[in-house]
RNA sequence: GUGCCCGUAGCUCAGCUGGAUAGAGUGCUUGACUACGAAUCAAGAGGCCAGGGGUUCGAAUCCCUUCGGGCACGCCA
């Protein structure tokens, strides 16, 4: 990939007495107004070290500097060296470097031999999936795309929510008021019922805590009654839930859940014993976190049953064990940060120097109407109700604007799923986000569908050019693209491999999604100011170049942050 | 009470390893379809970057503090 900024530090390196390549390209940033060049270099820094002042320093670098083929000229401007490229040439470069890797546009294999392990989406078990829930499924599964296109290998963990006093409340909700017909029919919606009948119940008889204990004691002995509703119960909410992550096209190495470490905890805690880290405290075990100045991580209750971090702690030991990753990455609410930071230091005390390899992931809490999230209040907004809304408008969409288009519940589907995805994944994770069908189901602007339409818009043109777009290669002719809107487009093309390492870098999948936004509407600037069907072939072949280098930027970034990029619209 | 996070245009958000005139989208007011797709593009209005101190040649960005909001702080996950 030509690196612009590369060629300017070495260009200015030699010039500069006491600084590397690397450090002056550190240096290096973009003016804020494309008037002022592509490049720039403060010399406010040096001022000191080179006891002359900045304005000085940038004139005399000028002076010194020779330009070549990578350089147009260079300006100073009140002590910054402002770099204009030599455009063509820049366009070149970039753009012949798009048309080769294509699809591959971006990737790298910095990941070989490395193992991501990526923990994401963890719905409880006969609960329902709601907005909320998507949050870490979106944001893991971009994750999950964002490593594999870097080269890593990825596991994808779905750590289900499959165990828990709350299938001793589920049980006997159902043995008191639930039948097979009616959890047949209502499906999750039932089983969701009668977790919130028990609750209600349970207010006026608290003896009923006491037999959902029983029940939960019975399933963990493994009492075959107790077994088989406990089986039942996770059969009908995975086949939910496939449905949704099959609309989201979102999928999974292993769905190993809590209950898959129900009999690799007491290793664990044996292992806290003999390391001396388990202290009793109150009647329960805990490690004291004192020294890390933390508050003490709960390992065991006092009736000596384990506690989440026990599992969280015996799932990490595993993982490492069975996948050796480099990273593992744990995507949950930000509620959750005190919790993993308290464990993730137990696996420090307990001598694992991987313990720096965990990473908790957070996310913001939505709300809607100002109000939190909650399964028991009803106040929730299920996701396949806004997927089916989004792909609805969509379809309405398609039948007003180009109704003949063939797979056209497809692509609705892609767009409607992508539009919901992508306001998801638009800003930074941490901010709590209120949910608004308003702005859920607003195509225009920075959202999916906007994305998508551009990708499709450039497929159009590709599709129209019909045969000419073979010669797109060797064609180009980079002088003839001139103007502004072309070298900016270009320009915005260049830095993608840049916002995949920053994404993958801060675990941020956001930075792609508004990279994306960007392209587009750089594209759309370009498109609208210049006709690329011309007669002269020469301009012709460069512009079809440029639309196939947006083409593939796009729909590459699109993969990235999981959704579709289909080519009509 | 203690700790962590957030506060930028009416609204939703970028920018936060310090750099030039703080940017998008949306909404509002206008203009552009006999055109390669108007889910588009262009123009306008809209800001004491929550307040106050400090560090610096330079602060939305770093430090301190106040205010406002969120979350968490032992037997739920």
């Amino acid at each position: 990939m030509y690196d612009a900024k590369l060629e300017v530090s070495k260009l200015l390196a030699p010039h500069v007495t006491g600084l590397e390549t690397q450090e002056i390209y550190n240096m290096l940033e973009v003016p804020p107004n494309p008037e002022m060049g592509d490049i720039a270099m403060p010399c406010f820094r040096l001022s000191k070290v080179l006891r002359k002042s900045p304005v000085q320093i940038a004139e005399e670098l000028a002076a010194a500097v020779q330009e070549n083929e990578h350089i147009e000229r260079i300006e100073c401007v009140s002590g910054y060296l402002n770099v204009f490229l030599n455009r063509s040439h820049f366009i070149q470069k970039t753009l012949s470097h798009i048309l080769e890797t294509g699809k591959g546009y971006g990737s790298s294999d910095m990941g070989k031999g490395k193992t991501i392990v990526i923990d994401y989406s963890s719905p409880n078990i006969a609960k329902p999936f709601h907005v909320g829930h998507l949050r870490s499924t979106s944001i893991g599964n971009s994750l999950y795309r964002i490593f594999e296109f870097m080269g890593y290998r990825c596991v994808g963990i779905n750590y289900l929510g499959d165990w828990g006093t709350q299938f001793g409340k589920l049980i006997t909700a159902y043995k008191h008021w639930g039948s097979e017909e009616a959890v047949k029919k209502g499906l999750v919606k039932e089983l969701v019922s009668l977790y919130v009948k028990f609750h209600q119940e349970a207010e006026e008889n608290p003896e009923l805590e006491e037999e959902a204990r029983q029940w939960f004691a019975r399933l963990e002995q493994g009492d075959e009654e107790a077994r088989r509703l406990w089986k039942w119960f996770i059969d009908i909410s995975m086949e939910e839930y496939q449905k949704i992550y099959d609309l989201l096209d979102v999928k999974f190495d292993s769905y190993n859940g809590e209950s898959f470490y129900n009999d690799k905890m007491q290793p664990v805690i044996q292992e806290l014993k003999d390391k001396e880290l388990l202290k009793e405290s109150q009647g329960a075990m805990i490690v004291d976190l004192e020294e890390e100045d933390l508050p003490p991580c709960l390992i065991l209750k006092s009736d000596g049953s384990t506690l989440y971090a026990t599992r969280d702690i015996a799932a990490a030991i595993y993982r490492k064990n069975t996948y050796d990753f480099e990273k593992c990455i744990y995507v949950t609410g930000v509620s959750q940060s005190l919790h993993f930071r308290q464990w993730f230091k137990v696996i420090k005390k307990m001598g694992y120097d991987w313990h720096k390899d965990l990473h908790h992931v957070p996310f913001g809490t939505v709300s809607i109407g100002g109000e939190k999230l909650a399964t028991r209040t009803g106040k929730i907004v299920l996701l396949e109700e806004i997927l089916s809304k989004a792909i609805e408008k969509t379809l309405e969409t398609i039948e007003a604007k180009n109704p003949n288009l063939e797979n056209k519940h497809e692509v609705a589907q892609q767009m409607g799923v992508g539009a919901v995805i992508f306001s998801d994944l638009f800003s930074n994770r941490i901010k709590d986000v209120s949910f608004s069908w308003d702005e859920v189901l607003n195509f225009d602007g920075e959202t999916g569908p906007y994305v998508q339409y551009t990708h499709a818009r450039a497929c159009s043109v590709l599709r129209k050019a019909g045969d000419a777009d073979v010669e797109v290669q060797a064609g180009l002719d980079s002088t003839l693209l001139s103007s502004e809107e072309e070298f900016q487009l270009v320009k915005t093309l260049a830095v993608f491999p840049d916002k995949i390492m920053q994404a993958l870098e801060d675990l941020e999948p956001s930075v792609i999604t508004r990279y994306l936004v960007d392209v587009a509407q750089n594209f759309n600037r370009f498109y609208h100011e210049h006709p690329i069907l011309v007669e002269d072939q020469a301009v012709r072949n460069a512009r079809l170049a440029l639309v196939k280098a947006a083409k593939s930027t796009l729909s590459n970034g699109l993969r990235l942050i999981g959704l579709h990029a289909p080519e009509r619209v």
